[in-house]
DNA sequence: CGGTTACTTGAGGCGCGTCAACTTCTGTGG
DNA sequence: CCACAGAAGTTGACGCGCCTCAAGTAACCG
């Protein structure tokens, strides 16, 4: 097995070759899924932490009815999900949205590399508040912009944050993303996504490509979602300042 | 100064008194501040971290056209802010929404706290996490529920959150929040806000008493808001694992 | 008192939901 | 090669939850 090249916590604090080592050392064994499976769900006692290698995965909410809602996307890189094995109990599901494939690293393997390597431990600690400065983000989004302004500002975060994994080729990207799941996350209508959506192309500021996304005017899209990156934290936008200076 | 009785990290780890009293050691003063006070802004460096003594606090994010959208309330024993000093830099607002006093510990001195007494990394850790849950719930809540089961819904959290750490009266509670806070944290108009909580007072789920707030009825009113306390991580309602077993 | 702030009440309108029918497109098996 | 089923997306009609605007009340304060 080999890690991504850009792993989201190298965005936070720097590695050593040694750090690498032994995080590569914790994982146990690598998962496949298939599409819309559920990999961890609400108020388990998770036994691992999982590193996504391919694939892209969600976190959602079970609701009353049968409803799910989307609190957060993963791509490859990403984590999912620290926040269950440090707390104990989970908050909410991961499932995958395509077919993924997943680094495990099983609790008590992971409790060890936090003891034993704390630049480790920083940085996923890093992770995490930079999850909940996504998800505070997506509060104001869901709350706060209209549907057309909510999915422009949801494809320049994606977008922004594929191209900082290193995972987008000439301005476009895998997405597998359905209008059910952008719905189930923007809490919108599948009908109501796909006129979006519509609109976006139509306006010249996206383009659909057979399960690829390519974002064609980037200032636009921009100014569409009312998006500024800030908050995603990434390496180059914002000095990312060390965590003991 | 006096730490309050009942700190919210000591929700998610046992401190030892020495623990305790680094953390004092760390505070170089106390703060007041008048209703509707920013504390520290979008973007900005923060220099310390907050623990509020007195009074309740926000955290928003600003939007187009002067809005300004609440992603999150802090109750006396809470801090803010961890991520701003820990990123290096601040993704949303914070301000006061009551009078309030907060203690102050400075970035570097919080630095030297998490480099000298690991137990209080891991609970400051579990502190972002337990927020970034809320957080996660909240855009279920916003996305998810109507205006009546929404409000139902922060009412019972806040009132668990502000029984946990130890300041309810007899059922009661101090609630500075206006409807236009409500409103900006639910994503409603404040009118719709005075319609829902007549509608709750009616049902004889809530009652509000001279800036304070009684809940009436437990049952019916986490009926009406769908609620459920697990997401919370609120000691005594969930198994709190320590952290390195 | 008059000004200010919080809340209430009512009327009218719009964004987005729901429902339902239709269109691709893909994969499967005869 | 076509028949069929299922999943994803599109289109249109209609309705409702909540917004906006506007006027009014109540409490507080200099």
């Amino acid at each position: 097995m080999v890690l991504p090249s850009r792993l989201r916590l190298e965005q936070f604090a720097q590695l050593s070759p040694q750090d690498r080592q032994s995080l590569l050392g914790a994982v146990s064994h690598t998962l496949e899924l298939e599409p819309d499976c559920d990999l961890i769900s609400q108020e388990e006692r998770p036994t691992a932490c999982y590193l996504v290698l391919e694939g892209m995965m969600c976190r959602y909410k079970s609701l009353q009815g049968g409803r799910r809602h989307i609190v957060g996307f993963h791509i490859v890189g990403d984590f999912c999900d620290l926040n269950g094995p440090v707390m104990g109990r989970m908050d909410h599901n991961v499932a995958s949205l395509s077919p993924a494939k997943l680094a495990v690293i099983p609790t008590p393997a992971l409790f060890r590399l936090l003891e034993q390597r704390p630049q480790i431990e920083h940085a996923f600690w890093k992770e995490t508040i930079a999850d909940a400065a996504i998800a505070r983000e997506w509060i104001a989004n869901v709350g706060g912009r209209s549907a057309y302004e909510r999915i422009a500002h949801l494809l320049c975060e994606m977008g922004r944050r594929i191209e900082a994994a290193g995972l987008a080729q000439d301005g476009a990207f895998d997405w597998p993303i359905r209008h059910q799941d952008l719905a189930e996350a923007m809490a919108l209508s599948s009908v109501h996504v796909s006129q979006v959506f519509q609109r976006l192309s139509n306006e010249g500021l996206v383009k659909g490509e057979e399960g690829r996304l390519r974002i064609l005017d980037w200032p636009g899209l921009e100014a569409a979602g009312q998006f500024r990156s800030h908050y995603l934290f990434l390496a180059g936008t914002a000095v990312a300042e060390p965590l003991v200076p």
